[in-house]
DNA sequence: GTCTATATGAAGATAGAC
DNA sequence: GTCTATCTTCATATAGAC
């Protein structure tokens, strides 16, 4: 579990932001959690600030860089979680890290998983992006598990569906962070380790 | 399963519309599902349908009108579902019930699914809107099983993350209804059943 | 039921001062 | 880094003719 948690930080590596960016990048983060990126407006991130419209076009040429830096962040925790899970040997430990870290990393940042799986933008971006492509490709690669058939990527779909998509619940909105992540470890330990 | 089948009808209960309404909701559906509900505008839905904005404005008074129409579709599959389960007699049978016509529902579909629990507008129509609110009730007490700890909530929300989350992730798209249905009905029974 | 034309407002974006 | 002011574009919505 080490690897993953040190990972998870949201690491700056080509891009490093002003503290006036990540400003905007947090404030952005909620807003697009609650309203969508589509519904949420320049002014409503300068007014969540404390800024006008102008100042914001200063730190950020576009919306779509707004969107693009949000975008990294929830990608480099992503990213994190897969090398971890492919640094494990058997195909079977690589799958079972990378559950966990995927409900980890769910969990803790249960906002950006919000974002992730359930905005248009956010899905746009992530067939056309490549980076993010890859990513997606080697996560659902290793949930796989070597197979490539029907059964495999209905599967692996439940899996990360079941995981991204719970931990957004109105049912389990109320659960503190921990008791959430044991029920689902608990739970996907049940439910999807005996499948592989 | 033929209760669900018949209660899966889009059923004109209270709210009948006329053919030049349904054409208008039946475009709405596919770009609400493409673009999302924002990011789709009167024109794009004038244009799906080869008619100007202002006819779509003679049949609803407001985008919102369509919005709400798009919705009661949904809300009619899923009412017809619960009633099918609540009329069974276990508790246990009402859940299998219920999952399978979840899948059924999910499968056949698949846009509606993608608009239901993506779009943050529909998702926030969910919990204002009193009967959507209530079917979701419903719903998800039959999936808790008569608990209401942290393990029934977060399982419930797995259950119908799993389906209503892998009906629509990239990984089956190009999986014909047959195919998809009879995984997900397969791998339900094994995931899901023998917790109950 | 559908059209043309138009009002109104808000969003993304830029220029230039402080 | 932030401001005021301004531009352009597009979306919602209405009026009134065919």
């Amino acid at each position: 579990m080490c690897p993953s948690e040190a990972g998870v930080e949201p690491r700056r590596g080509p891009t490093a932001y002003r503290p006036a960016q990540q400003r905007i990048i947090d404030a952005a983060l909620v807003l697009f959690a609650e309203h969508g990126v589509n519904a949420t407006s320049l002014q409503m991130i300068a007014d969540a600030i404390g800024v006008t419209k102008a100042a914001v076009y200063h730190q950020f040429r576009s919306k779509d860089q707004i969107v693009l830096a949000v975008a990294e962040v929830v990608l480099a925790g992503l990213e994190a979680a897969v090398e971890a899970a492919e640094a494990e040997e058997s195909r079977a430990r690589a799958r079972e890290v990378l559950i966990s870290a995927m409900i980890e990393l769910g969990v803790e940042r249960r906002l950006m998983t919000r974002i992730l799986q359930r905005d248009p933008v956010m899905l746009r971006f992530q067939n056309e992006h490549e980076p993010f492509r890859k990513i997606m490709e080697r996560l659902n690669r290793i949930l796989m598990g070597g197979s490539k058939g029907p059964e495999a990527r209905v599967r692996a779909a439940m899996i990360s569906a079941a995981i991204a998509g719970a931990v957004v619940h109105p049912l389990v909105e109320e659960l503190d962070d921990e008791a959430l992540r044991s029920q689902l470890l608990d739970l996907a330990r049940k439910c999807f380790r005996p499948l592989q």
